[in-house]
RNA sequence: GGGCAGGUUGCGGAGCGGCCAAUCGCACCAGACUGUAAAUCUGGCGGCUUACGCCUUCGGAGGUUCGAAUCCUCCCCUGCCCA
């Protein structure tokens, strides 16, 4: 019983809710009774397969059912990604190619890499048993619920008094996700609050299917760089994992200081206390000491420091930084600025970058640039710099 | 199947024959300020053009007009009500 209780508290931290905490301990003591590990499934959509800062605070729930000795079935949901989450954004998902999964899959494992032990995770796709469902198994599947209890789910209610469109596949995503449940016969499911729904669809069918019920356990949504709302590619506010320490730090110390604890909570493992009272006391210290903690994390300690050298020559120091890009031009070559700007592919447009120029946010060598069309002779190693965080160097072709 | 209301630049949402590349809010970008930010203030925010100007855009295709996001016809899509 100790062992039950040493597992649940280590499974507890920083979860939202455990649905049921009786089945789960439960399951836990069975399991360890007789040496079975419990089957822990965990979805994705396998359509954008870039792991960013709020996709790991799943994962790291993974790993410590992994670190217990469970088994993390790593659900590749490539059938319901052609349907979509319901979200109200209406597009029709194409269909994924069998070499864009396959791709998709090498690029998840390599970004769970960083947090999970990868050989020891199962990955299953859902297409593998949801394509073979005959009509007459879905009918039965639609049968389980009403619409009334569908229309529950926040976004379908919302919707529906928005007077939005719901399209009727839409109601089935619940139901296959419920479904793979019952295909993988998992004992606890995982998700984001946002999933809860969904996930408890997954009880309801395999109570259906004469099966256990999961153990369905929520995880918070981490909130993005904006510091409203949730971490997302789509709202632009997202940290990926996979990029360079130089922005990863960066991305971290342009959060909202309101959003700190929450990192430091969600992120790192410091203690509560400790990291309270620093950033209570030193925000900007404290800022940086989150940074580099994130970023040691993906990369190792001395990358961190390297990160937060270089952060601190470019915003404090005004210097600039290494790593930029460069653009080639004949020595002596005489050149507008504006051809520069957009040439190089610094600035997307001639007007973009003549709007740049007029908002006096363009400067060679601290000198702010005002005429777009002077032709002036760079030299080489010259670097121009746009706003704060866009550098370009001049280089001679040989 | 019928009636009504809608589909506008990333999103929301004005415009309802010329002054509309299209008010405004959000998001975004830049400047100022700062502890990097956030907040705040200022400016910008389709493209080409050193100015004048031109080009593409307001669900789709046609049409009326000197001129259409705005009017007409057909089509596609969404919501509500009726059957």
């Amino acid at each position: 019983m100790k062992e039950v209780e040493k597992q649940l508290q280590i499974i507890k931290r920083n979860t939202v809710e455990v649905i049921e905490e009786q089945e789960l301990k439960e399951k836990l003591k069975h399991s360890i009774d007789t040496n079975t590990p419990l089957r822990i499934k965990y979805g994705i959509d396998p359509t954008a397969p870039e792991i960013h800062l709020g996709h790991t605070i799943p994962i790291n729930k993974l790993r410590d059912f992994q670190v217990l000795g469970h088994k993390i079935l790593f659900l590749i949901g490539d059938f319901t990604a052609r349907i979509g989450d319901p979200t109200g954004r209406n597009e029709t998902r194409p269909i994924l190619s069998e070499d864009q999964i396959q791709n998709n899959l090498l690029r998840y494992k390599e970004q769970t890499g960083k947090i999970l032990d990868i050989s020891k995770t199962e990955f299953v796709y859902n297409s593998h048993w949801l394509s073979k469902l005959t009509l007459e198994e879905i009918v039965k599947l639609l049968s389980v619920f009403t619409i009334a209890q569908i229309l529950e789910r926040e976004d379908f209610s919302r919707r529906y008094k928005a007077n939005k469109p719901i399209f009727f596949h839409e109601f089935l995503y619940p139901l296959l996700q419920g479904y793979d449940s019952c295909a993988l016969k998992s004992d606890v499911e995982l998700g984001a609050t946002e999933q809860k729904f969904n996930l408890l669809a997954g009880r309801t069918l395999q109570e259906s299917f004469k099966q256990k019920k999961q153990v369905v356990i929520t995880v918070p949504i981490l909130r993005g760089t904006d510091g409203t709302l949730k971490m997302s590619k789509s709202y632009n506010n997202h940290i990926p994992i996979e990029t360079t320490p130089n922005d990863m730090f960066g991305k971290v110390m342009s959060i909202p200081d309101d959003l700190m604890e929450e990192y430091f909570q969600l992120l790192t493992s410091l203690d509560t206390p400790y990291f309270k009272n620093i950033v209570k006391e030193n925000p900007r210290q404290a800022k940086g000491l989150l940074a580099k903690k994130i970023v040691e994390r993906f990369f190792d300690e001395r990358t961190a420091e390297g990160a937060e050298e270089e952060f601190d020559k470019i915003f404090k120091e005004k210097q600039i930084p290494e790593d930029i890009p460069e653009f080639l031009i004949n020595k002596g070559h005489e050149i507008t600025i504006l051809d520069i700007l957009f040439n190089s592919g610094l600035l997307p447009s001639k007007a973009e970058a003549r709007r740049m120029i007029a908002q006096r946010a363009v400067k060679i060598d601290n000198q702010t640039m005002d005429d777009p069309y002077a032709k002036i002779e760079m030299k080489d190693g010259q670097v121009l710099k746009v706003g704060k965080r866009k550098f370009l160097r001049i280089k001679f072709k040989e």
